[in-house]
DNA sequence: TTAGGTACTCACTTTCGGGTGAGTTATTGT
DNA sequence: ACAATAACTCACCCGAAAGTGAGTACCTAA
């Protein structure tokens, strides 16, 4: 989870703050790089292969897919899995329950932008 | 609340995504920045004043501040409102309906936070 | 064996957001 | 009249994030 959050770099986290404060703002920075919750959402959805996240997002290039790909994984959003059965060995995807629990909070995110847009 | 969201900056948003992709991007944009949620959380929380803001976040500078509570007027989170009774005139944020709720699903996501940490 | 697809990694450039320093206006207390 | 405080704005810098181009290792079908 924390593996793009280096110390000291996300906040101040001094006592004067609500305890709020410091994890919101790390919760933040994990979930709001550009693509990754549609990637996760994909994921969620069944696109579970690198190729086929590719066919879903047209305008994202391969480098910004695997790197997100890396940051859910190390997120243990989702996990790795490589499928040696059917002769085609290929990469999966697969979604965890953490990741699943926070996409319903996303969805109310997103609820709440449609209703007040 | 699409103030500081340029065209063409945030997402593809072309027919081959699904629905939920572009405006979850904007929400997650709109949220993101450091300090603002904080900010919101003590507005909410009765620190309605520039100077008690500033003394809430020691860490954080007053042209961050200022900044940070342009966004948030613009995006109609909060209002600001010039109080001209009781001689010393000074300034209010008060918050709005919306902001409410959003900030009940930002605790969502704090608590998600908490419960995988 | 060689061409093609999958799933990446690395190095580099560009863009953007956060942060700092200085300055500004308005009001008010002494 | 003067200083102080509140509430900012503007110009600039820098580091991180986003994006691009090239290359690589592996597998497989022809």
């Amino acid at each position: 989870m924390s593996s793009q959050l280096k110390p000291g770099t996300s906040n101040a986290c001094n006592i004067t703050s609500l305890s709020l404060a410091c994890e919101v703002n790390d919760v933040l920075r994990s979930i709001s790089p550009r693509w990754k919750m549609q990637i996760l959402h994909k994921i969620a959805a069944g696109h579970v292969q690198f190729s086929t996240l590719k066919q879903a997002f047209p305008s994202l290039s391969d480098q910004i897919l695997g790197k997100r790909l890396g940051e859910l994984v190390a997120d243990e959003l989702i996990l790795k899995v490589v499928v040696k059965e059917k002769p085609p060995q290929h990469i999966v995807y697969e979604i965890t329950d953490r990741a699943m629990e926070l996409l319903k909070v996303i969805d109310d995110l997103h609820q709440w932008g449609l209703k007040w847009s």
